[in-house]
RNA sequence: GGAGAAAUGGCAGAGUGGUCGAUUGCGGCAGUCUUGAAAACUGUUGAGGGUCACACCUCCGGGGGUUCGAAUCCCUCUUUCUCCGCCA
């Protein structure tokens, strides 16, 4: 959430970024809050100085009764009463107007970053990085759904049978495989200072709202309507939420966690081809990184977390690339985000494996996630978070591009972790 | 799930209707002393709105009510603790 002083001051800027993501009606809206903004302060001075008139006759009041005044007392209980009726009047007003100020901040995304690329959709994604070798398949070679049959390591008909589409079973070395991803990504981040956290798979409204999944992507979370609780998108959502309302001082930062937790997606409305096997599912699993920052320090940290994903990659030997996103395709809370995406050899395309975002004060607003600075005022901090990774689409381009006649080779950093070198 | 108790500033802990946004202690920060540190002493130290800056307004778990006036009284919800029940 943009804070709304800033809108205020920044109109053109505003705009400017809001046409970046071809954001509807964005001077309709834009306009809209600021006048709403405008309303609720008059309504606000004008009920502070009732409050302050009532608070000073109360005050009398109190001085004619201990005085014995109290007939004088009882001409100013009336003016009070007068008041009173007004003041109920206007704080009813202030919250309507509140209100109604809130909701339209909730609708507006964050600004993009100076050199995020203007566009519309994927298609106009900045490719800014790739490295490794795309390997040349022999004869014969599949698609990761038809290995994963081959050698029963995934069973997606018994998971449609259990729970449904999007949900698959992983057995034998198919499990200890996910497992093993799961430990070394895990390593890998702890080794490079982040924080390992176990944190809620389900979350609250309040947490929602934080990292911004409420109020505009409710549809995409699991609901559990009884207790009106949220079956976690992604560890994001509790990790960053536990900085919700809070006030850090500036020798914290940078804070970094990372944290494993299963992902549910309800992701309704996309099938076909593009979502086969491994590629979309409503449950899978991801390791997290999640940075809280100094504005001053945010961009640093991102490319950090960029060469950390790097990193993992590099290792593991997967052929991929970076894209900067456009205005168009970013996500509603991102400043800039950077998308990782793993050939699929088989299957002849990238696929996103990562995302790597930084939010600036977008969330922090949401968050009430302040520290203090060293004017000893508070500021909103910085909120940064990536994938370090999600676990399908690597493991999907794992089994794709390491396929051999013999079976499936596993890369050498895996094999400490999953104690085999072969799936076959 | 049942019964009882509680919820106050970073923490501890006073405050039961009228200069209480809140005594005090600890912690934090600044200073004095010291070569430096510790100790001691002095000062300072919640958040939000509003203002050029003041003034002023709001907030004592959340919401509602009584009253001229509520941290203090009433209702309600939530959470925590203790006891009982159930249980991986």
């Amino acid at each position: 959430m943009l804070q709304v002083a800033f809108i205020r001051e920044n109109r053109e800027t505003v705009l400017k970024g809001l046409a970046k993501r071809n954001y509807k009606n964005a001077e309709e809206m834009v306009d809209k809050t600021i006048l709403a903004d405008e309303e609720r302060r008059a309504i606000q001075t004008e009920l502070d100085a009732i409050l302050a008139e009532s608070n000073k006759l109360s005050k009398d009041i109190g001085d004619l009764f201990k005085s014995g005044e109290t007939q004088k007392a009882a001409i100013l209980k009336q003016k009070t009463i007068q008041l009173k009726d007004r003041s109920k009047e206007l704080s009813d007003n202030l919250q309507q107007k509140s209100t109604d100020l809130q909701e339209l901040l909730y609708l507006i995304p964050n600004i993009p970053n100076e050199i995020v690329p203007a566009g519309t959709s994927a298609e106009d994604n900045l490719n800014v990085f790739q490295e490794g070798e795309i390997p040349k398949l022999h004869e014969g070679a599949m698609p990761h759904w038809e290995l994963a049959k081959k050698y029963d390591i995934i069973d997606f008909e018994l998971g449609n049978k259990i729970a449904g589409a999007g949900f698959p079973v992983y057995k034998g070395k198919g499990a200890k495989l996910q497992r093993a991803l799961i430990n070394y990504f895990l390593d890998k981040n702890t080794a490079a200072g982040y924080d390992e956290v176990q944190v809620p798979h389900l979350v609250n409204e309040a947490s929602g709202f934080g990292t911004g999944q409420l109020p505009d992507k409710e549809g995409q979370m699991y609901h559990d309507a009884t207790d009106n609780l949220y079956l976690i998108p992604t560890a994001e959502v509790p990790v960053t939420n536990i900085y919700r309302d809070v006030i850090l001082k500036e020798s914290e930062f940078p804070i970094l966690k990372t944290a494993y937790t299963p992902c549910f997606r309800r992701e309704a409305g996309s099938y076909g081809a593009h979502v086969r096997g491994l590629n979309r599912l409503h449950q899978f699993d991801k390791v997290e990184i999640v940075r809280i920052e100094h504005p001053s320090n945010s961009y640093a940290a991102l490319e950090l977390m960029v060469n950390h994903v790097k990193g993992i990659l590099q290792e593991l030997k997967l052929p991929y690339r970076i894209l900067r996103l456009c205005g168009g395709d970013m996500g509603f809370t991102s400043a800039l985000t950077y998308d990782f995406e793993v050939f699929s050899t088989a299957q002849d395309r990238w696929l996103e494996i990562s995302s790597v975002s930084n939010f600036e004060t977008f969330q922090a607003n949401r968050l009430k996630l302040r520290f203090k600075n060293s004017e000893g005022k508070s500021e909103l901090a910085h909120t940064l978070n990536g994938s370090s990774l999600a676990l399908p689409r690597v493991l999907a381009g794992l089994l794709e591009n390491c396929q051999t006649p013999e079976g499936i080779k596993i890369p050498d950093a895996l094999v400490p972790y999953c104690g085999f070198e072969f799936i076959n």
